[in-house]
DNA sequence: ATTTGATAGTTGCATATGCAACTACTGGAT
DNA sequence: ATCCAGTAGTTGCATATGCAACTATCAAAT
C-alpha cells in the first residue's frame, strides 16, 4: 500500500533539512555578530515595505511570512515595542488590524540588507553558479506553490 | 566592495527558506496527527541506530544532528525520560557520556518510519521526478560539506 | 606534583514557539 | 431583530531554544 519512496528522494530530503539548518545558522550568526536582529524580523518588515502602502492586514502578513497567527501576533508585539511598525484598528473590519511599517522599520531594513546580502553571498551564492541558482530555485519553488 | 549578489541567487535563497518552512510544517503535521514525536527525535535515534554499537559519544551525536551541546543535552534528557535511550559514563574520558539507544528507541524508530516516509513522499517526493531529486540533492549537498 | 588552557556536558535564565481557550466582530440564516 | 457559525487577533500555559556561567575532567607545560 504505502508505495515506498525512492532512496534518492529520501537522500534529497535529508540534504534539504541539513542544508537549511547549516545555512540559516551561518547567516543568522552573521546578523547577530553585526548586532542585528534575526531573519524573522527582516522577513516581516520586507513584506510590509513591499506593499506600496507600507501596510497589510495582519492575516495577510501571516500568509506571506508563513507564521501562525498567535505566533505572528507576538512577533509583531516585539517589533512594535521597538518602534519598527505600528498597528491600526481596521475600519472595514473592526476585528482586524492593519500593520504599518514605520520610518525606523524601513531604516532597519536598509541597515540589515548589506549584511544579509553579504551573508547570502558568502554562505550560499558563492557555492553556486548563477545557472545552478536558477535550477535550485526552480526545483524549490514547487513546494510553495498551491497544492492541488 | 560588497560584490552584490545576483537577484537569481537571492530568489533561490528565499525559495529555500520558504520551501523548508512549508515542508517541515507539513511533515511534522503528519507525524503529530499520527501521535508521533517530532523529527528531531527521529534524527537522534536514527544516528544512534546507524552506529553498529547503537551508541555514540554525546559530542559526536551533536555533530551529526547539528545541535549545540546544551540543546542536545536537554533533548537527550527528554528521550531518556521516555526510555528511548540511556546515558553511560564514558570510561576512557570521564567527562563524557555515551548515549545508547534502547530497544524501545529502536521500536519507535521503526514505528515512525512508515509515517515519515509516506509524508516525505506525499509532500516532497511526489513533486519531483527521481532525476530531479538527484539534482536537488546534489545542489544541496554542497552546503553541508566542509568549507575551505 | 601543580598549574593552566581547553573540552564534555549540565544548568539557570531570558526569550521564542505551539496549542487551546478566549474576546470581539462579521455576515448569513431564521 | 437575533442567533449562530466562522474569522481576526490576543493571551495563558507548557515546552523548546539560545546564551552564558558552571562543574568536572583531560592533557600538556612547568
Amino acid at each position: 500500500m504505502s508505495a515506498s519512496v525512492p532512496d534518492k528522494t529520501v537522500t534529497a530530503w535529508a540534504r534539504l533539512l541539513r542544508a537549511q539548518q547549516v545555512l540559516v545558522e551561518r547567516v543568522e550568526g552573521d546578523l547577530k555578530r553585526a548586532g542585528l536582529p534575526p531573519l524573522g524580523w527582516y522577513d516581516v518588515l520586507l513584506e510590509l515595505s513591499r506593499n506600496d502602502t507600507g501596510r497589510l492586514r495582519q492575516f495577510e502578513l501571516g500568509e506571506k511570512v508563513l507564521l501562525s497567527k498567535h505566533n505572528l501576533s507576538r512577533l509583531l508585539d516585539r517589533l512594535e515595542t521597538e518602534g519598527l511598525l505600528g498597528r491600526q484598528v481596521c475600519e472595514e473590519d473592526r476585528r482586524g488590524a492593519h500593520v504599518v511599517i514605520t520610518r525606523q522599520g524601513r531604516a532597519l531594513l536598509k541597515k540589515m540588507w548589506p549584511v544579509y546580502e553579504q551573508a547570502i553571498g558568502k554562505h550560499f551564492g558563492r557555492l553556486l553558479s548563477e545557472e545552478e541558482a536558477v535550477r535550485l530555485g526552480n526545483l524549490l519553488q514547487r513546494f510553495t506553490e498551491k497544492q492541488e
